[in-house]
DNA sequence: GTCTATATGATGATAGAC
DNA sequence: GTCTATCATCATATAGAC
């Protein structure tokens, strides 16, 4: 057995890196098979003893994102409302507009999964409920008034605002955009404490 | 001379009418040139004594769609605030996400155009510039605070909750986030009175 | 301007050697 | 599991008749 169970799981990880980049970088239309590989660092024929297809990669891919995204990494270090204000501002960022850190698929890849089969559309889906259910989770921890509501403004908003700033390429729009919503953001906090 | 103006304008216009609706609906990518041409009642061939190329139509498109937008369309009948707010009813509505009226392209294609080429990239940004603007100058005649930034602010928000709603396939769960958005925005609205 | 026909290129996916 | 080579398909764009 010349290759080990850990090499190939170590192989659908590059993957899966590589495929996390370059949709949200590029979209999932414009981005080849081909391509994926190249940036894992093998050759076209190797991706199908992984992926059955490439619109299950895509499936795949988003849960990869949202697992390693900034918010779902530091959702568990918040003990004060602070914190929570703080991951806010991270995701407001231009840093992560401009995908230098983990980007959130949710933001990057709306109308791109928009468009796609009923099978990414349904992890999408998942996704989210998932990351609402958790941050309604952590704003009642903090004592904030309707929780679920809360949190599905903040999502909203947020992916609202960083997906438009991603389009544009005036950067003091850009800023303005999100630090627009930033400000209502913490206007709505405040008006739920 | 067998063909009139009047009759190559008609047919452009049936072109552009059919890329709003198809793109939206499915993707720019998701949809070939000859799709696009069945629809508007012509044959590939056609197409390009039109347009130069088929990105050239996206970037046509979306004005196209912008212009025909409800939002577009019915600014100019404001004259109070129930009226602004009953316009983001009708943004938040789901008979905009399922796209049953005119499409607003700034929502329905977000990511798509950011994946595109930068002349398209560029009306997008354009186009929500003259959206922005031409809200600004609503608010400030209806006598609210910080015009701009609100504006801006409304934007986002409804873009975010529009195209966030249209990838789901959970009609509650999308009710709930058109709701929400709208219960900010009314809050935002009220704060800068 | 619109049609039919075609050139040209890229892509998703498979086959078989190692 | 990964490689090279290849198939089949479909896309954009062009050429030439009407």
């Amino acid at each position: 057995m010349p290759y080990s169970i850990e090499h190939k799981q170590h192989s659908q990880e590059r993957i899966l890196a590589a495929a996390v980049d370059l949709f949200c970088r590029f979209g999932f239309d414009k981005i080849s098979v081909a391509q994926v590989m190249k940036q894992a660092n093998m050759t076209h024929g190797a991706f199908y003893a992984h992926f059955k297809s490439k619109s299950m990669l895509y499936a795949q891919a988003i849960k990869h994102a949202a697992v390693h995204s900034l918010w779902t990494r530091e959702q568990h270090n918040i003990s004060q409302l602070s914190d929570f204000k703080y991951l806010i501002e991270s995701y407001l960022s231009l840093g992560h507009v401009n995908q230098l850190g983990s980007p959130c698929p949710l933001a990057f890849l709306v109308t791109d999964v928009a468009h796609s089969e009923p099978a990414v559309r349904e992890v999408y889906q998942q996704t989210l409920q998932s990351m609402l259910s958790s941050m309604a989770k952590q704003l009642e921890q903090l004592d904030l008034k309707n929780p679920s509501a809360l949190a599905q403004q903040i999502m909203t908003s947020m992916i609202g605002a960083v997906s438009v700033a991603r389009t544009l390429s005036d950067e003091q729009l850009q800023l303005s955009i999100l630090n627009n919503a930033k400000t209502v953001l913490f206007n709505q906090l405040k008006a739920n404490e």
